[in-house]
Parts: structure tokens; sequence; C-alpha cells
DNA sequence: CATGAATGAGAGTTCATTCAT
DNA sequence: GATGAATGAACTCTCATTCAT
């Protein structure tokens, strides 16, 4: 039982966010998740009582799923300032989707719950990728890719920018360029001058 | 009696913009407004169909009170490094201020409806913001001040900053100490450095 | 004052009576009427406490406006069977009539509210309409275009038919051809038949 | 569930009928509904979304109800004018029933709704009974009861005065005497006058 | 475990009616 | 008399949540 159990669990999980993506936090109802699962009202409740436990379970699950933003990379072999672009890129793609994206549920569940740091997603993930992509100038800077004397603020200011760029592709939405332009004022930041 | 229902319309606007600050946008509902201002229900239907209409006017409200954002400065006498760091430290007292602030509902509101950019508040305010911040740039490379190949550029970049600062402030919190870093970091950037 | 007071009521009830046509009685409100006349809300209440005295008011109205529907016709020049014709005629007119009529209204009103038979004006019409209409057979009759050895039941006859096809016309409407052949068949049954 | 559901819907439906009768179609409130059926507010919006609705169903259930007007008489062993005479004491009976019947609500919802010819409850429920009396009057003309040159246009005028009674009976009341004579001169009207 | 009918709290909305001006 | 802002009762409708089966 436990077995199929989690299972269940699982499946109304996925099919959940699929809900989020759509709806964003606030707007979903037990009622749609119920619907969109195609389950029972009482069988939602026997796993959730509350669209917020749910959204949180989707949350761990994402956290899980993005772990490897930067996986798959050898950093021996492959240049810093090419994991850089390619995680920009990544980013990129991901500003410019036109599928909907859990960034708006995400948003608007950290909005309307006051999570505290040590189990805050957003924060973590946020320094998890400072981290890394400080190491990266680092790793960059003693190859002589690139010039920067703070790359802790550096690899920060990147993310913040992504942070704004997020915000700002969620709720006015911005061009290709756009996006372009302030990843190119990035890196060009970085790129050793002279 | 235009004059009196004008000025009951005010003050249900600026009731309205305490519960919107409290509550966001999307938990506000007609029967919050009537009770913060303590009218009868049908008596708020007189003068507003929804909170989305009411909101809207609270947003119009806040763009006329927010216009002078860099007004009373005369550029004549003061240096633009000045200025810009005036207008970061109200940026930065805005980011850390405990009271609630409208941001949550803000975001809130433009996450739930798509608003064309010619109307976008979000957009506009921004826009002006990276305008005139660049001409201060321009001022301060003018004057020897600042250093800065591409104003247009760093001036947006300021402004993302901000704005990740601002969602980061709604989301996880930010310390005085991480503002700080950020507002120092993109100053030092344009400081000339000879 | 009394007289501007007088001219006021009776535009107000005109003016009701028009929004009456439109949307019936019983989905009439005070604010509908109010809306029509252009009038302040208390204004209304000055004259008139409900929709239903309103109604009374528009139907006292038409009582009198109706009052001459076998008039200008001087009986003694013309031939009973062209009256009768002729009255027929109009019938069949307001049957087919596209523009909204008071009927709906004034069926729903009665459905609404018993109203004693000495008041009731659809009963008084219809009372008014039988005599008229046997009067004419009975001349008929006399003067030979007529065979009938019952005018007053043959007068009921045709006003219940009248009633019916009234009926028929505002809960499914009638074709042209429908009311002729009614027509027809009533005042074949009048014609000497040999 | 299904069937317990069904016998529910059904059980709504005729509750649903006896507050129609009374109230008429207008009147009739879902709290009205909720409230003679003793169920919740929400478990009747589980089976009807609105007292439109709800009183198709009830039109729906008449309907099925009322298709045996002639039924149980075997008109081979009958004689036409039986036949006829005991539906037309059928209508005495109802138009002079002094318990509410559905003929207002019935009335009221055509009026307030413009349904087209084909669905036309009231429309096929007259063609219906017109065709039976024409076959039923051609039956007397056969076998010499009845005198008749034109058996549609009789059943018509019948069926037509019939609706007249029943909007009299609505609005103003008719006195059995009354109905008597009018069934009388519509009778008398068929009898071969030899 | 799973179902889905049932409940009732609560949000939105409209109007008849009043009353200070 | 006349106005129209204000009130509050009443209705519609939707959901979270429970519970008998």
């Amino acid at each position: 039982m436990s077995d199929k159990s989690a299972q269940k669990k699982k499946y109304i999980i996925e099919t959940a966010r699929e809900v989020f993506k759509v709806k964003g936090y606030k707007e979903v109802t037990m009622k749609d998740i119920v619907e969109a699962c195609e389950i029972s009202r009482g069988g939602l409740y026997l796993y959730f009582q509350s669209t917020r436990e749910l959204f949180e379970e989707v949350l761990k699950l994402e956290q899980e799923d993005g772990e490897d933003v930067f996986a798959g990379s050898n950093p021996e072999e492959v240049m810093p300032s090419d994991i850089l672009a390619l995680f920009l890129k990544e980013q990129k793609k991901e500003l410019l989707n036109r599928k909907p994206s859990l960034n708006k549920a995400i948003y608007e569940y950290f909005f309307a719950n006051q999570i505290p740091a040590k189990d805050n997603l957003l924060k973590k993930q946020f320094d998890a990728a400072v981290y890394i992509i400080e190491k990266l100038i680092d790793a960059g800077v003693e190859n002589g890719e690139f010039y920067c004397e703070d790359s802790r603020g550096a690899a920060r200011n990147i993310m913040y920018v992504l942070e704004g760029l997020k915000i700002a592709s969620q709720t006015r939405g911005v061009s290709e360029a756009a996006v372009d332009r302030e990843m190119m004022y990035v890196m060009q930041g970085l790129i050793a001058e002279d």
C-alpha cells in the first residue's frame, strides 16, 4: 500500500504542479486540483490538507529536479567562461519561455507566507547559484579569462539582475534583445579589459 | 456634492491602500474594504465595482505621489554622484522598511493581470528611473566623477539589481548589510578608476 | 405647484409605461424607472411608493386611452359587419405588432395580484367588448347581414378566441395566417348561411 | 449512487414544482427551493444552476405526466362526442380548480423567455390537442353525431377558447357558469343541426 | 483507502427605502 | 419639493471540509 500510496501522492503533486503553473498559487483551489487529478474530493484530503501543503510538496519536487543546474559539465575540461555563458543561456531560455512556468506561483507563495531563511527555497537557490558563479569567476580569473576583484560581489550582482529580469518577464514581459543586453552587460564586466 | 463625493472616493482609495499593504492584492475582498472604511456594503459599490478597480485607483494615486522621486534636487548645485547616492539611499530605506508596503500587492496585481506595456505602471516607472540614472551617470562622467562607457547599460543594471533586491526583500528578507553591499558594488563600478 | 406636480406625475407614468412595455411587470425595479425618467431616487418616491402603485397608474391611463375602441364610427351609417371587421383588423394589428406592448406586463401584473372583479381592468375591458360585439351582432342580425341565435354567446366566443390569440402571440408567436384563419372562422360563423 | 442521486433530483424537481405553483416563476429564488426541499444551499447547486434550469425540468416532468390527456379511452367503444365532452370536463375541472396550478408559472416562464417553436411546450401541447380534437370531430361527423365543414378550424377555435378561459381564470377568475356557457357554445356549434 | 454527496460559511452584488441637505 | 448618498436586507454562487458508504 505504502508504495501505491506514494505513487498516487507523486501523481497528485505532479498534476498539481501543472495547475499551479497555469493559475499561480493563490488562485488555485482544492477543487481545481481534484478536477485536474480526476480523483475524488475526499481522496485528495487523504493526502493533502490544503493547497499550501500541496504547493510546498511541489516546491520540494522542484528543488530536487533543479539541483543539477550546473551538473553535467566537468569543470576540468571546459572553460569557466563557457560554463557561465551556458548558465546564462539557460536562464535566458527560461526567461523567454512562453509556456507557463512555476515562477509566478512561487513568488505568490513567498509573498503570502513568511518563510524563515533556513527553509526558504528561493534564498537557498539564490545563495547556491551565487556560490557556484563565484567559484566560476575565481576559476576564470585564475586562468586569465576574467578580470574581477570581487568575485562574490560580481556573482551576486549577476543573480540580482537575473532575479530582476525574472520579475520583469512575469509582470511586463521582456524582449529577447533586453535579456541579451543585460547578459552581455554582466559578462562584459568580467572580461579582462586591456 | 461632487466635491464631497470626490473626497469620499479619495478616502476609500486611501483606506483601501492600507488594506492592500497589509493583505496584498488577491487576498483583499470588498468586505475587507467595507470594514476598513466603516461604510456599508452598498456604499462601496457606489464608487467601485471590484477590488481590481479599486486597486487600479490606488495605483494611479501611487503614480502621482511617486512622480517626484528625484525632485527637489537642483542638478546645478549638487554633484551627480550625490544625487545617485541619495536615490540609492531612498531605495535602501524602502527596501528595509519594516512597515508593510504596497510592493507585494503591486506585484500580485501584475501577476494576476496582463497589462500592456503602454499602461504598465511597473514598466513606466522602471524606464523612467533608468532614463534619469543614465543622465546622472552621463553628468558624472562629464565632470570626472564617474567612469563609464555604457551609461544606459549601467543604469539598467542598477535598476534590475534594485528590482532583484525588492523581490528578495519581499520573499525572503534582506539584511541592511546585503543591501549596502549591492549598492556599494554598483557605485564602485561607476567610480572613475584611474 | 399642484399643476406642475400633476404634470411631473404624468410624465413619470408615461415614461414608466415604456419601461413596462420592454421589461414586463415583475422585472421592473424602482431603479429602472428612476433611470428612465432621469429623476432622483427620492424624487420618484415623492409620487409613487412601489412599482405596483406605478403600474396601477399606468393601467388607469391605459384604460382612459383605450375607452374609444369602437369610437369614431357612427352605427347609423356603417354596416355592423364592417365595424366588426374593423375591430378584428385592429386586434390583428395589435397581435402582430412587433413593438413591445404592455400586454405581457398586464398579464404579469394580474398573475401577481388578485384583483377583485369590480376593479379588474382585464375583466372590465373584456365585458365591455363582449357587450359591444353583442350589440353589433344583434344589429347585423336585424339588417340581415348576420345569422345568429345566441349573440351574447357568439360575442363571448370571439373575445375568448382573441384572448387565446393574445396569449399565444406573447408566449410562442403567431403568424399572420394563423390570426387570419381564426378571425375568418369566427366571422364565417356569423354570416347568414344560405 | 447515480440511482440515489437521480431520486434526489426528482425529489427536488417535485418539491420545486409545488413552490412554482404557489409563487409563480419569476418570484421563486434558489433560496425558496432550498428551504422547501430542506437541503443546503450548496446541495441544490449540485443539481441545478438556476431557477430557470429547475423550472425547465419541472416543465419536462409536466410534459411526461400530461402526455395521456386523452389516454384511457378506447375510441372503438366510445362515441367521439363523449370523448370530447370528457376532455372538456377535464379542462373545466382544471379551470375551476382552487388549488394553485402551474399555469401561472408556465405563462410567466414563456413571457420571460423566448422559446423557439420547436422546443415550445405550450405550442406543442396546443398543436397536439388541436390535432386530436380535429380527429374526434371528423369521427363524429362520420358517425353523424357532429356537423362540421371545417373540423380543423373548429378544433382550433375550441383550443383558443380554452386558452382564453385559462388566462381568464388566472387573471380574474371564472365562474363555473361561465365555463359551462363557453363549453356549451362550442359543443352546440358541432351538433348536427338538421 | 476511496468516493462524492452534503453542508454552511462567506464573497459578490443589487435594490428598495430613507434622510440630511 | 427634489436630490442622491447611504444603508442593509436579500440573493446568487462557490468552496473547503466532512462523513456515511
